[in-house]
DNA sequence: CTGAAAGCGCTTACAG
DNA sequence: CTGAAAGCGCTTACAG
């Protein structure tokens, strides 16, 4: 079972290859109508399918794109990626999904995987830990993107949340209704992650604008197998906060089970607000309220500014960052306090 | 910027292409020493990296395996998919993961799409819907796993749970805990999907198996945005069901949508047991009781079955189906009824 | 309007 | 122990 090539193709309709080629490439510009008909009928004839392996080698492009997610468990991750397939697809794109695993290793594996299959382009949710990398393929003026964090000292135009805005309007909805005593935690920031650092600034600095104390006891940043054990220091203070700020999907997960397991009444006993949407947030009880990102939007803008670099295939990231606007989801996590 | 080659790392060690390619593929078995450090030395100095597409085309073959799954948002598409991931890393191939969202024709292009690009095998979780292509591949001995689904008169193995036993897990808890008016909602049948039709048939065995009445109006088989209604109506009966077994995740969301909206109780008004592990399961309140499938195991037998396989190139399917153990995961969402 | 020839970057018998 | 040559299945100037 021999696959059929296109030299079979072409003995079959008694032409060339190369008229085969100018056929399967839609480019009919001189070409007779019999010779199409004739071609046309030897492709059925012999089930004839086209080899993207050989095309790709001589047109020096896959037509197809990877994506290196630092975490494929955060919704975002796989809200984005589909956005990015959608809007390649429509340019004719493939997509290659690599879960890095928040494991700096395992990102360079797969960035090297990726290049060796030739990919056309790379949209990373960078883990941060391979800088020489990141710089090599810059200067090698690979066509990069980032997503959701950026680098520092890395200039790679990157599509981000704007994540202090993001943690000012959980912090602010809470002041809204009456909270004072507002915590916030987030999963770790060893490796000074942009979103979580970013975060947490939004978060001090609506507490500053509010009049409210920033307190280092209501903040914590940590590894999520440590989370609940956070969570009930946190609570133990004399004076506990009232109401916390998920820094994350997987950080509020970890604090709903804190709060299942002590039998805790949400939000009498505590309000929450996580950043980022989960998909059980509107039919849990009670609903969630959180701060959404446009993942469809930035995936899409992802999408389009990658492939505006691959088609400039152009040198230097002249491209800025782009920011996207966070939105609140008001949902039954947080009551009212009379102050 | 040219990229570097086989070619230039020959020239700059100053041998031939083959003895770099001998190298590359670690047949050191004649190689002098020396030759061998030159080689190394030259690449490190080019920061050579090789093309797998042009070694794709050389050996036919691109270590590369396709998934494609009838809908990512089942929980378990993902997490077989990322069991299958393993698996094949393992033995360095790489996976290319499609969604064809429940369109036959998306599979169609997707299959077609895989092939072009020459993956090496194709893991399928069917729709059912592309028997003519399905049947192709068989004759031309492509290398194809079917996850989740049979199609009826394609001899392809397949990867499955024992769906009537998962129904008959749920039933059989429901009856042990005292529950009798049991009801089933599934998603739509219209294309006879085998899990859901297996499942209401385990359901009605288990229910005869125990003296109780099957009746029409306590199985429903809706498409998604019905099974709100669907509900409703069934609790509507004069005698509504006390219980219900949701067919798999999506059937669970839509029932605990309308559970909230319209403020029942569960267990006290409706008992719940999900087929499928939800990511919620444990801390939703109450706890959702599930059927869980082996979803590790399943999508790892996948990745075997293919990979043995390809590497036997192996003609007839004789191949057998795989049946995995449900399992039934208590928690509260059923209580206790006194008959 | 169509065909012959070169070449994409590798691998692999085979010769020496 | 190493090199020259052919070939994987395409595409693309170029010639006619």
């Amino acid at each position: 079972m021999k696959p059929v090539t296109i030299a079979d193709v072409a003995l079959h309709a008694k032409v060339s290859k190369s008229t085969v080629s100018q056929f399967l490439n839609k480019r009919y510009d001189y070409m007779g109508e019999k010779t199409k008909q004739r071609i046309e009928q030897a492709i059925k004839d012999l089930g004839y399918q086209p080899n993207y392996v050989a095309r790709s080698l001589k047109q020096k492009s896959t037509k197809t794109i990877g994506v290196i997610v630092a975490n494929i468990l955060h919704n975002f991750s796989t809200e984005v990626s589909r956005a990015i397939e959608d809007a390649c697809n429509e340019h004719g794109f493939h997509l290659i999904v690599c879960n890095a695993d928040d494991n700096p290793e395992k990102e360079k594996k797969y960035m090297e995987m990726l290049r060796a299959k030739q990919v056309d382009g790379i949209i990373i949710f960078p883990t941060g830990g391979n800088k020489e990398l990141y710089q090599k393929m810059l200067d090698e003026k690979y066509p990069v993107v980032f997503v959701d964090r950026e680098v520092q000292g890395i200039p790679v135009s990157s599509i981000m949340l704007e994540n202090k805005k993001a943690a000012r309007l959980a912090v602010e909805h809470f002041i809204e209704r009456g909270y004072k005593r507002i915590g916030i935690m987030t999963t770790s920031i060893i490796r000074n992650l942009s979103p979580r650092v970013e975060r947490i600034e939004g978060y001090k600095e609506a507490m500053n604008d509010n009049g409210l104390p920033v307190q280092k006891e209501y903040m914590k940043s940590l590894d999520l197998e440590q989370i609940q054990d956070g969570m009930k220091s946190m609570l133990s203070l004399k004076e506990p906060p009232e109401a916390v700020v998920a820094g994350n999907d997987l950080a509020l997960i970890e604090i709903l089970k804190y709060v299942k397991q002590n039998r805790l009444k949400i939000p009498e006993d505590l309000a929450v607000i996580g950043i980022d949407d989960v998909s059980f947030a509107s039919f849990y009880t009670p609903s969630i309220t959180t701060v959404a990102q446009p993942t469809f939007e930035m995936g899409k803008k992802a999408a389009d500014v990658l492939l505006t670099k691959i088609s400039k295939k152009q040198g230097k990231d002249n491209l800025p960052d782009y920011r996207f606007e966070p939105q609140l989801m008001v949902r039954d996590s947080v009551g009212y306090r009379n102050g």
